[in-house]
DNA sequence: GTGAAAGCGCTAACAA
DNA sequence: TTGTTAGCGCTTTCAC
C-alpha cells in the first residue's frame, strides 16, 4: 500500500501538502493539487483506514451480533443492515453468538475495544433465559450505542426495533375464527424466547376472547423430530386450523396434513411466519405473516448510525415497531 | 476507553513501563507488574485495536464477500468461516455482493485499504458471466491473499475450496439409474453460474453413459414462478425421477409431484442439493446431496489464515475439494 | 502557498 | 528495572 509519505517524497513536497491537496484544501495551489492527484491516481492511493480510525477516533464500522445465521429471518435482517450500512459508508463486522451468552459477552468485549462505533444485535437465547443484561449496560456506559432488534432486553435503555408479534398472531387467529374454524391449534418451535411467548399470547387472547374453544398448543423442542411430533399431534387431535410461530412448523404442518389425506384449505387452514421463498416450499402456498426483515435491518442500521453521528439531538431512546403483514395465499380460505 | 497514558499517569510511571508490564516483559519488576495489572483490571483496560493494527500492520480481520446471504448454503459457509476465524483470533467483516460485479470490486477496494489481512469470497454471478477477474488479481498483487470457495475463478492464482459438483450429480444420477428409472430429468434454478453448469454436466454424463434415455433438462430462471414451471413440466413430460441442482427445485418437485397424485418414491424419485433443515420441508424427506458447508467455510478460513501467517511455507496455491455425501432419505427407493 | 510539528494509542529499540 | 524516543499513517494547527 502506497502512503502519503511515499507520494510526498516522489513529488518533493511535504506530507501535509499531499494530505491537504488530496482533501482539496484551498490552502494549496491548483497546480500542486493537480500534480498530487495525478500521482495518487497512478499509484491508486487509498488512505489507510486504521490510521484514519485512530486519528479521528471513529471506525465507520458497526458490530452486528446475530444469534443464528441459519435462521432465514435473521439472515435477512443482516442483509438489510449491510445494505443500509454500506449506503451510509459503514462496514459491518459480524459475530454469531450461536445463542450463547458467553460468546455474546466476548463479542461485545472484543469489538468494543476500538473496532466498532456501535452495535446492532438480537439477544441470544441463553441471555434471555437467564435475563442477563449487565454486559449490554457495560457496553453502553463505555460510550458505545446499541440497537436491539426482534429479541430485545426491555430493561436496557437503548434504541430498539421490534415486530408486533402479539398483534400478528392475534390477528391471524381472528382470521381463522372468521373462517369459522372450530379447533385452532398453535405450533411453536421457539417457545423459550421472548418473541415466541408473545406470539403464543396473541393466539391465546384471540381464542379466549372468542370463548368458543380452548387453546391447544404444541410446543416442539429443538431436539425433537419435528415431523414426527406434528404427525403424532395431527393423529391425536382433530383440528381444522394451525397458527405456526416459526416457519418450519408451518411448512411441515401443511405437508404433513396433505400427506395424511387432509385437503388444504378445505379441511384445515394453516398460517405461519415465513419468508417469501419459504412459502414457496408448500403446495398450496402458505398463507404467511411477513416480518419485513430487510426493513427491520435497515431501520436498526439507521437508528444506530444516527445515534453514532448524533443526528437525532434528542436523548430519548426510540422503539420502532415494524408491523407484520398477513399475506393471504392458498393455505387459508 | 481507558488508555495506557491514563494508567501511566495514575501510577506515576511511564507509558512504556505500563505497556511492558501488561505484556509480562521480564524487564519489569514483579511488584510493578502486579500494581499495573491491578489498575488495568480495575479500569477494565483493553488495548485499542486500531492502534495495534496500525503499529503492527496487521488487522486480525478477514474480509468475507458473499454473493447472497439468503442462500442457505452460503449462509452456512459464512457460519463455518466465522467459527474458525473466531477460534483463531480473527474477526470477519462481511460484505454482500448481491451478485453484482460492481459491489464486489468496491468491497475489495474498500476493505483492501488497510481494513483486512485477506479475503474469503465466492464469485458474484455477474463477475462469472462476464469472466471479470482483474479486480481479484489487483488485490492479490497488493499483497492481500484471497481464498475462493464454491464459485471460483479458475484463472486466478489463489487457494480454493470447492465441491465435487460434477461427481455429485453424476453419482446421484447413477443411483437413479440403478433404481431402474427410465425418464430422469434435471431441474436447475442456477444454470448461469459455474457450479450449476458442472452439476448439469455430471447428470448428462451419467445419462449418456447409460445410453438408454435422453437427458431432459428444465432450466428455471430467477424470475419464473418456480411452482408453475415445475407443474407445467410434470404435466407435459412423464418422468419417474428428478435430480435437482438447487434446494428449492428439489423441494418443490416433491411437493408438486405429491399434489399431482404421484406416489413418492414409488412413482417418482427425487434427489436434490439441500441442507438438513431443508430436507425436513418435504414429506417424505428429501434424499439430499449434502455439501458440508460449514466444513467448506472452516477450510477456507484455515487456508487463508495459514497464508496470512505464513504457516505454510510453500508458495503453491492449494485447491481443496470437499466431497459431497448422498444422504438417503425416503424420496428415493 | 507550503511545511514543520504534534498527536491519535501502541510497541520496541535504545538509553539511563 | 525503568524511561525516552521514534515511528506506524494520517490530519490539523500554527509558522513561515
Amino acid at each position: 500500500m502506497v502512503t502519503l509519505k511515499q507520494l510526498a517524497k516522489e513529488l518533493n513536497v511535504s506530507i501535509s501538502t499531499v494530505s491537504k491537496a488530496l482533501n482539496n484544501s484551498d490552502e494549496i495551489g491548483e497546480e500542486t493539487i493537480r500534480r498530487v492527484k495525478e500521482l495518487a491516481d497512478l499509484y491508486n492511493y487509498r488512505p489507510n483506514k486504521m490510521a484514519l480510525s485512530l486519528k479521528q477516533n471513529k471506525t465507520k464500522t458497526i458490530g452486528v451480533i446475530i444469534p443464528n445465521i441459519l435462521n432465514r429471518f435473521l439472515a435477512k435482517v443482516l442483509f438489510g443492515i449491510e445494505r443500509e450500512a454500506t449506503k451510509r459508508g459503514y462496514n459491518i463486522i459480524t459475530c454469531i453468538s450461536n445463542e450463547s451468552l458467553e460468546k455474546e459477552k466476548e463479542s461485545l468485549q472484543l469489538l468494543g475495544s476500538g473496532s466498532v462505533d456501535g452495535f446492532i444485535l438480537s439477544v441470544a437465547q441463553e441471555s434471555q433465559v437467564n435475563n442477563e443484561i449487565e454486559h449490554f449496560k457495560r457496553t453502553i456506559n463505555q460510550g458505545l450505542p446499541i440497537v436491539m432488534f426482534d429479541r430485545v432486553a426491555h430493561d436496557v435503555m437503548c434504541d430498539k426495533v421490534i415486530v408486533d408479534d402479539f398483534d400478528a398472531t392475534y390477528n391471524a387467529t381472528k382470521n381463522l375464527l372468521r373462517e369459522n374454524r372450530k379447533n385452532i391449534a398453535f405450533f411453536s418451535n421457539i417457545n423459550d424466547i421472548s418473541v415466541g411467548k408473545l406470539r403464543e399470547r396473541g393466539y391465546n387472547k384471540a381464542i379466549l376472547e372468542d370463548g368458543k374453544q380452548d387453546p391447544i398448543v404444541l410446543k416442539i423442542k429443538k431436539k425433537d423430530d419435528h415431523q414426527k411430533k406434528i404427525k403424532a399431534f395431527f393423529k391425536k387431535n382433530k383440528i381444522d386450523a394451525v397458527v405456526a410461530a416459526d416457519s418450519s412448523s408451518g411448512i411441515i404442518a401443511i405437508n404433513m396434513a396433505a400427506n395424511l389425506g387432509m385437503k388444504i384449505p378445505k379441511d384445515i387452514s394453516v398460517i405461519g411466519f415465513a419468508s417469501k421463498s419459504d412459502s414457496n416450499h408448500t403446495f398450496p402456498k402458505l398463507t404467511t405473516i411477513r416480518q419485513h426483515a430487510k426493513i427491520i435491518g435497515a431501520n436498526a442500521a439507521d437508528l444506530l448510525i444516527n445515534r453514532i453521528e448524533n443526528i437525532s439531538s434528542d436523548q430519548d431512546m426510540k422503539t420502532k415497531i415494524v408491523k407484520t403483514s398477513l399475506i393471504k395465499n392458498k393455505s387459508t380460505l
